[in-house]
RNA sequence: GCGGCGAUGGCGGAAUGGCAGACGCGCUGGCCUCAGAAGCCAGUGUCCGCAAGGAUGUGUGGGUUCGACUCCCUCUCGCCGCACCA
């Protein structure tokens, strides 16, 4: 028998597939749209590697199996290609960061294809293209004409490394996302996206939106809601979460760098006592109100503070009463977006600056503002961008007044051209305009979302605000992007996460060329849950292997045979489907193969020969975790057309109860006994009852004794012994 | 410090409160082979036993229940998010 060879397998379906171009949905008259989106990917490399192909194929296998459920699923795919984490790679390597895009989406596209994605290639995105970056620059006029968008200076945070400023999300502990640089703070005037207008509604909607548990957690922390009071000092309003403390209020202490007495005194409303108003460093500027009252006896950081700098310390109890001094306020976590970057690689801020009229948008005919291809695009570090070294491309005149104007040299973050690619998608190609709204609403929000959790307080909460603020501005019908939102697990190597300096990085294009598509995706999915990940185990994928050539050797095997099986194998296979089915659901795939592998375990053990209907429907269950191998057998069964645009199949709930099931006896909780009985008498008592009592190691067990039993269909009889 | 998640054989993992360890990997023995590879068959939580069988067993300690991997409480450990947040 001859082994099945994926390579020749794989390369005629797709030479099929593209030719009737199966994956390309007619967005504009499916009746049944399911938009089934993986997060948009950013290579920091110049491939994928295989935790990027366990997550793109766990979305795919959902959007097959959504598929065959009947929707018109919309997959596309696209590439993050710009800004700072591309860039960077780029300047690693000494490679032109357009030339670097260039070979990147290369390479990235044709290791999808390799995979067996069932991606819409007539609609891709990439962010790097001034016909898709004209429009993240038109969002940006948009929020800038609705008072979302707004410069001003304050301490910042610096990557000395990337010579940028990034945001408050981009920090993680103290060090740059993307280098791991430990940020420093610096005083710059930046433009800034108003995202704290929309803190109330970004926390509230968590209540009802579809999304996994730990995402919403995550953002609410980020969030930070906090309801507390304010107290006026004079001229000065503090925020505290204890007013009832205001008594022993001996001093009040500001944002500084350094600890130091302001010279000034404000009156404590409750003791009238004037009091010093002193910059400390503890203090957070953009929290509550910048201002905190200090009580020694009450704060343990008060306490420290007032000790060193030898302050007054009043002893005091808690007081209710002081609350008529105090005003309920509400503060957040959450600040505002701080979006320009001093870098090349990303879409330059459409604004204009006038020394007479001030910051002006560029006019909406002239977008895009166009990234001017130069040589010296290393990052410079004086708060200036390398556009900032190009007066071709700065020197412009005002929009309004005609004077001679500058524009702004700095390019926007990353995360606001992923902020809106989901609204592209659907219409992908269209000129004129950013995305056609009977599209929009036909094909968003999206039904399924699937990514990783690293991008709880990043790219989900910049994409939430942003579709909030378009609804806002009457672009967009809906408030919440995604409809669901499922975080996948992170696939690691021999225990440990997979990184270029252990030199554990799997490249999945050995795999799948040695291996195939279909065995590499099975054993991906065959880990655990999606939402758990895995740990990869060259071992493991040779099983996978060993199984995917039982599954055709034994169709092949059986072709024109005349069917020979029993009830057993038929419901067997019903058992299979509902498996399958929930499995897929559940995001549980490993739960369909494990069910695939009994069933075919079955079929063995009772050399069953099944007829072509039920090989049919095997098939069916594993097509969305095994493209071509499904196809291949669809096609050897003789059946014509795709079997990826067939019906999911429905089990039978009369075929999944089994003719004989084990009934238990168990006494005082321990099984002594068990019985095969057919299952129309597993469901009465007084049957069993007397079939338990009839067994020697029961009474032997009971020996006379009293007890009193508890039955449970089907399952079990508990004999519980009364001990005196 | 605050918040979240998790802990089941050598490993990955299964189990609507009802036979723990499905399925797979690995391992052991056998068949086949000159030999190997591949394939096939059998076994595989731990302890006692030739076996039949028994005992024990889901991080710790308790609770609820006829019955707990599953529900409740305590603790330990691990992972993740936030944090001079007033």
């Amino acid at each position: 028998m001859a082994k099945y060879d994926h390579k020749t397998i794989e390369e005629k379906w797709n030479k099929v597939w593209n030719e009737q171009k199966i994956n390309t949905v007619d967005t504009k008259n499916a009746s049944k749209p399911f938009f089934n989106l993986m997060m948009f990917p950013y290579p920091s490399a110049e491939g994928m590697h295989v935790g990027n192909m366990y997550a793109f194929t766990a979305s795919d296998v959902y959007g097959r199996f959504k598929r065959m459920q009947g929707f018109d699923v919309f997959e596309p795919i696209g590439l993050d290609g710009f800004g700072i984490h591309s860039e960077n790679y780029a300047l690693k390597i000494g490679r032109h960061p357009k030339e670097h895009a260039r070979i990147t989406e290369e390479n990235f596209y044709r290791q999808l294809h390799m995979v067996g994605n069932m991606y819409d290639w007539s609609k891709t995105v990439e962010t790097y293209n001034p016909n898709y970056y004209k429009w993240t620059q038109w969002i940006f006029i948009q929020l800038f004409k609705k008072g979302l968008a707004y410069r001003a200076k304050s301490e910042v945070n610096w990557c000395s490394k990337c010579k940028t400023v990034l945001s408050d999300e981009q920090v993680l502990g103290d060090k740059c996302e993307r280098c791991n640089t430990v940020v420093i703070k610096k005083s710059l005037e930046q433009w800034f996206f108003k995202i704290t207008d929309y803190a109330e509604r970004l926390l509230k909607n968590l209540d009802w939106i579809d999304w996994t548990s730990k995402i919403k957690t995550i953002q609410k922390n980020w969030i930070g809601k906090k309801t507390g009071y304010k107290i006026k000092f004079d001229d000065l309003e503090v925020f505290t979460t204890r007013p009832d403390t205001l008594h022993g209020a001996t001093f009040l202490a500001i944002a500084g760098h350094e600890d130091k007495f302001t010279g000034k005194k404000v009156t404590n409303p409750a003791t009238r006592v004037k009091i010093p108003v002193w910059e400390a460093e503890y203090i957070v500027a953009d929290y509550g109100t910048g201002v905190v009252m200090g009580v020694p006896a009450h704060d343990e950081r008060d306490m420290v503070f007032a000790k060193k700098h030898g302050l007054e310390i009043v002893d005091m109890q808690p007081d209710e009463a002081m609350k008529k001094y105090a005003v309920e306020y509400v503060t957040y976590h959450l600040r505002d977006w701080l979006i320009s970057r001093q870098r090349y690689w990303g879409p330059p801020i459409p604004m204009i600056n006038c020394p007479k009229c001030g910051w002006q948008p560029v006019p909406e005919d002239q977008l895009p503002v166009l990234l001017p291809d130069i040589e010296d695009y290393q990052p410079k570090g004086e708060g200036k961008g390398p556009l900032a070294g190009h007066p071709e491309f700065y020197k412009t005149t005002c929009p309004v007044c005609g004077g001679s104007a500058e524009r702004e040299t700095d390019v926007s973050d990353t995360f606001l051209d992923s902020a809106w690619y989901f609204l592209r998608y659907p219409s992908a190609g269209i000129d004129g305009k950013p995305w056609d709204k009977d599209l929009t609403n036909k094909w968003l929000p999206v039904a399924m979302y699937t990514g990783g959790a690293e991008h709880a307080t990043l790219h989900l909460m910049y994409t939430r605000f942003i579709t909030m603020a378009l609804k806002d501005m009457s672009y967009l019908d809906f408030e919440e992007p995604f409809q669901k939102f499922f975080a996948h697990g992170m696939i690691i190597k021999d225990g440990a996460k997979m990184s270029k300096s252990k030199g554990n990085v799997v490249n999945p294009d050995d795999y799948i060329t040695k291996f195939g598509a279909d065995t590499f995706r099975l054993y991906l999915m065959f880990l655990g849950p999606v939402s758990a990940g895995g740990d990869f185990r060259d071992s493991g994928i040779e099983g996978m292997n060993r199984w995917v050539n039982r599954i055709v050797k034994h169709i092949d095997l059986q072709l024109g045979k005349t069917s020979n099986n029993d009830q057993l194998v038929s419901r067997g296979l019903h058992k299979f489907i509902k498996r399958a089915t929930e499995g897929l659901e559940s995001r549980k795939n490993n739960l369909l193969i494990a069910g695939a592998m009994e069933f075919l375990n079955l079929v063995e053990s009772q050399k069953a020969i099944l007829d072509s209907s039920q090989w049919t429907i095997f098939i069916k269950l594993v097509a969305p975790l095994a493209p071509y191998l499904a196809q291949e057998l669809w096609n050897r069964l003789g059946n014509t057309g795709l079997v990826h645009s067939q019906l999911w199949p429905e089990y039978d709930p009369k075929m999944i109860i089994d003719e004989k099931v084990t009934v238990v006896v168990q006494i005082n909780g321990k099984v002594r006994e068990k019985f095969e009985i057919e299952s129309d008498n597993a469901g009465d008592e007084a049957f069993i009852q007397h079939l338990a009592l009839e067994s020697a190691k029961v009474q032997n067990y009971l020996k006379g004794a009293s007890y009193r039993t508890i039955f449970v269909p089907c399952k079990l009889i508990n004999f519980i012994v009364n001990t005196k």
